[in-house]
DNA sequence: GCAAAAGTGTTGTCCTTACACCCATGC
DNA sequence: GCATGGGTGTAAGGACAACACTTTTGC
C-alpha cells in the first residue's frame, strides 16, 4: 500500500510533458466547408498553416483550455466543441516533445467575428489546403473523417448554418462535408419525416430564383424523438 | 517569426504534466462482458478497483505506452487497441495533477495468460463493478458506451471470441455488450447474408444439446465488401 | 420570357421484423 | 425419452432510391 506522501513522491518522479490543445474550427460559407487557420509563427514552418492552439495552463483541464482558445479567437463561448484525439509522436514538435489534444468545433462562419492577432487568421476551404505545419495535415484528415461520421449520426450540420436556413442550404452542408451529391426530393422527404424542422413562415429574399422556405432546427423535438436504436452494420 | 532557439526556449516555459495511459481491456467469458482490473495500491483508494495503467516514458508515444502496458500484463502484442479519450480534470489524481489517455482493447479472455503482479489482477463482470479508484468509474462508462457503438459499426466482436466460434457464441457477445435480446433466426440470417463467416465444417463438441457449426471470421472478405455508405440518421 | 432553383408523388426494391416447428446431442 | 439449444422460411411493413414536371422569383 502506498500512502498519500509516497504517492505524491511517486507521481513527482514521473516524466512530465508540455500539453497543448489545438482547435479545428470548421465553418461553412459559399457552399464550402472551411476551417480556421493561422500562419505558423515558427521559422521552421515558414508560411505553413496551422490550427489555433495554446498550451494548457496549470490548473486547467483540456476542455477548458480548448474553450478558452476558441473564445480568444472567435469571441464564442457556447459553441459545439468536442475532443477528438490526442497526438503524441515524440518528434511532432520541432522544439521538443509536446503532446496535443485536438478539439473540433463547428460554427457559422458569418456569425463570429474573428479576432486577428498578427497571424493572418483566415478561413480556408478544407479541400484546398496544401501544406500545414507540425502534424497538422494528419490532424486535419482525422478531424475531417470525424466530422463526416458525426454529421451522419447527430444533427450538427445546423451549427454551421444561421438560425434560419433553407433546405437547399442544409443540403449544401451535407454535400460539402460528405463530398457527395444527394437527391433533392429524397433529402427533403427525409428531413420532413424526421420532424425536427420548424417552418418559420419566412422565405429567402433577394434570390434570383423562386425563394425557398426558411426553417429552424427544433432541438426539443430532437431530444425527445432521437433514436436509440441498435443496428449492426459493417 | 520565431527561430528554432526561441521556439525551444518558448516550449521549455510551458507548464508540464505527468502523462499516463490506462487500458480498459474488455474480455468475454461465461456469456458476460468482463474487464481486467487490479486493486489500487494507493491507500486512499483502499480496496477499490482500477484499470491497468502506467506513466508514459520519455521517448514513448501514447500508442506505444498503451501497447506496452497490455503486453506486460497479458503477454499480448497485436490485439485490437484504440485510443478512446483523454481525461484531464486537475484533481482526478489525489497525488497531484496527472493527465491520462485511455485506450480500450478487446481480447479473448481465455487466450491470454494474465501476468499477476501482486495487485489481484482479475476479470470483473462489467455491470457488477461497484467502486472504482480515481475517475475510473467515469472512464468505464465512457468506454462501455464506446464499445457498444463500436461493435455495431465494425466487426470487433470476433476479437472477444476464439478463432472458431458458434453463431450462438457470437450472438451472446452482442447480447452482452448491447444489453439486449436478439431474435436468433434474424441474427443468423443477417450474418449469413454479410458473407464474412467461413464454415469450418467443424462442430461444437461436448455440449448437452445439438452441436452447432463452428465458423471463422473472414477478414479478407470484410475488407473487400465492407460498406462505405452514407446514411443520415439521428 | 428566360434562367435558376423550389416544390412535389409514386413505384420498386431491399431490409427488418415477427413468428413456429423439427432436429441432433448428452444424459 | 427428455431436456436443451441448433437449424430453418415466410409474409408484412418500412425505409430508401430513382425519377419529371410545374411554380416562383429576379432580371
Amino acid at each position: 500500500m502506498i500512502d498519500e506522501k509516497d504517492a505524491i513522491a511517486l507521481v513527482s518522479k514521473y516524466p512530465t510533458v508540455p500539453l497543448t490543445v489545438d482547435c479545428v474550427i470548421f465553418g461553412f460559407d459559399e457552399n464550402s466547408l472551411k476551417v480556421l487557420l493561422i500562419k505558423s509563427d515558427l521559422a521552421q514552418f515558414q508560411g505553413k498553416l496551422s490550427f489555433l492552439g495554446d498550451n494548457v495552463h496549470v490548473h486547467e483541464d483540456l476542455d477548458t483550455a480548448a474553450n478558452r482558445v476558441l473564445k480568444e479567437r472567435t469571441g464564442m463561448n457556447d459553441v459545439f466543441l468536442e475532443q477528438v484525439h490526442t497526438f503524441s509522436k515524440p518528434d511532432r514538435h520541432p522544439a521538443g516533445r509536446v503532446v496535443t489534444t485536438v478539439y473540433a468545433s463547428l460554427l457559422n462562419s458569418k456569425h463570429h467575428e474573428l479576432i486577428i492577432q498578427d497571424n493572418e487568421l483566415k478561413w480556408h476551404v478544407v479541400n484546398q489546403i496544401s501544406e500545414m505545419a507540425f502534424d497538422h495535415q494528419q490532424i486535419l484528415e482525422v478531424c475531417t473523417k470525424w466530422l463526416q461520421k458525426k454529421v451522419q449520426e447527430q444533427p450538427l450540420a445546423f451549427n454551421l448554418l444561421p438560425t434560419k436556413f433553407s433546405l437547399r442550404a442544409l443540403q449544401n452542408v451535407y454535400e460539402a462535408i460528405l463530398d457527395i451529391k444527394l437527391d433533392r426530393r429524397n433529402f427533403r422527404k427525409k428531413f420532413a419525416s424526421m420532424g425536427f424542422l420548424n417552418d418559420t413562415n419566412e422565405m429567402e429574399t433577394h434570390v434570383t430564383h423562386r425563394p425557398g422556405k426558411l426553417y429552424t432546427f427544433d432541438f426539443e423535438q430532437y431530444q425527445q424523438k432521437k433514436k436509440h436504436f441498435i443496428s449492426i452494420d459493417f
